[in-house]
DNA sequence: CTGTAAGCCTTACGCCGTAAGGTAGGCCCC
DNA sequence: GGGGCCTACCTTACGGCGTAAGGCTTACAG
């Protein structure tokens, strides 16, 4: 790698491997925080990855909160490059299957999502405008209005999705879920839990007692996140088309 | 020191305000997130609120991570606190009001809620099971299974729920709000947003332009969160009353 | 040849969470 | 009533963080 003449007289001008850039910077720290996690994240030990000095990342980012946008930004492009491979532009899908479009977009949108496990909260917490997010609303918006419902149905859908819109949805008790941190497996003894959950929470351990892919008495097994995502999505999606035949609203 | 008589021969027993509980850590580390924010609440400046050294922290929580726990617990059980005081208990609900019985739980959770912007942050990173979340839960789905729904749809029910069932959902595009750092509003030029967003996002900004309460010309007002939650809220409910409806599902 | 700017490095500061250990008073039990 | 132990506090110190400030080399422009 480069080793052997560093003066190389290359004027470092098009596809240069040697220099570093921002796009460079910006998918080492995804791959760190694929393989580390997120809070493995950090000046010094992405410059260590890169080989350079701490320091030295503030030629290419201002700070660490620019480091989190543009690793937002890398991942929501990557979703747009994921959704735009499938799915024809919104001006033309057919308007009567905004449904499905926007649902298959959507899925597209959660599985990329599922190759970076810490994404949701780094898309979480950043509140700007970036180009890349915002345009992948848009065609949503689009989509929907096409599809017939007015503007402001399409606003209160928008709000109603949230996060979902993306592809992900925050659920309380999700061990090792949108966290980031692959090493944070949560695992009390499960037997005392049980216990605490039998008497404190009686409903609960009946209903899971009996839905299927649980049985409460060995060690917690967890739900089918895509299944239960797909039902929230599509309650969401099902309930905006009823609103929208009885006339917009 | 405490000023006068640092040596009061007082026992410390019941009342006694010169000692410190873990209570009293934790109920001033939540007034010190509602004032400071959350990124103020550190364990030396919550020493230092508290006239104690931040070690001295540590007779009383075990880690950082577990004074979070405890300030979680002590947001939610103020939700269970406010409920308990509006709402009969889930056997004394007529099941029939399963469905206006939660939606005025989750409203009230909410609005304890907003009494603490940055506890939504907060209980997004709490994956256990805290005794006090659990009980709401168990609460909710009792009053779902008493008004019909299997406890299959139920459990469906509190994943499409997800963190509403709190009475929070994250927004992406929300300025201010849940992050936690009041002192946060970023408000870049609105112009230049503005006029990126037109060719960015031409669909959004015709929206935006449509919808009563945001005129795009003056710096982006931002939506009524409340009426968009409960828009979300009675989508969902009003979705899992009709698969109730035609037979669990 | 000189000026300037980019890209990287070195050093250092003030935060953070917390490990380790010290001390002073109150309690129990012999 | 005296020795030991426990509790609640303190002091000191460590390693890690983000980053301010400034220095050194190299490449190119005038």
């Amino acid at each position: 790698m480069s080793t052997s003449r560093t003066s190389t007289p290359q004027t470092a001008g098009a596809g240069a491997r040697s220099t570093l850039t921002r796009a460079r910077v910006l998918a080492e720290a995804v791959a760190l925080a694929d393989s580390e996690g997120l809070g493995a994240l950090t000046m010094r030990s992405l410059a260590r990855e890169l080989g350079i000095e701490a320091m030295s990342l503030y030629h290419h980012v201002a700070s660490k909160e620019d480091l989190l946008d543009g690793v937002a930004e890398v991942v929501v492009r990557e979703i747009l490059d994921a959704v735009g491979a499938l799915e024809p532009a919104p001006e033309d899908t057919p308007p009567a299957e905004w449904k499905h479009a926007l649902r298959r977009r959507i899925l597209t949108a959660r599985s990329v999502l599922l190759r970076h496990p810490w994404a949701p909260s780094v898309l979480e917490t950043r509140t700007g405008f970036s180009p890349y997010v915002v345009r992948y609303h848009d065609a949503l918006v689009a989509l929907l209005h096409r599809g017939g419902l007015s503007y402001d149905l399409v606003h209160h859908a928008m709000h109603a999705l949230g996060s979902r819109a993306l592809g992900f949805s925050q659920e309380l008790f999700d061990p090792g879920g949108p966290g980031g941190d692959p090493a944070a497996a949560p695992e009390p003894d499960d037997e005392d839990l049980l216990a605490r959950l039998t008497d404190e929470a009686p409903h609960i351990v009946a209903m899971l007692a009996e839905v299927a892919h649980v049985e409460p008495d060995s060690t917690l097994g967890w739900c089918d996140d895509q299944a239960e995502f797909e039902f929230g999505l599509d309650l969401i999606l099902d309930g905006l088309e009823r609103l929208a035949a009885r006339g917009s609203r």
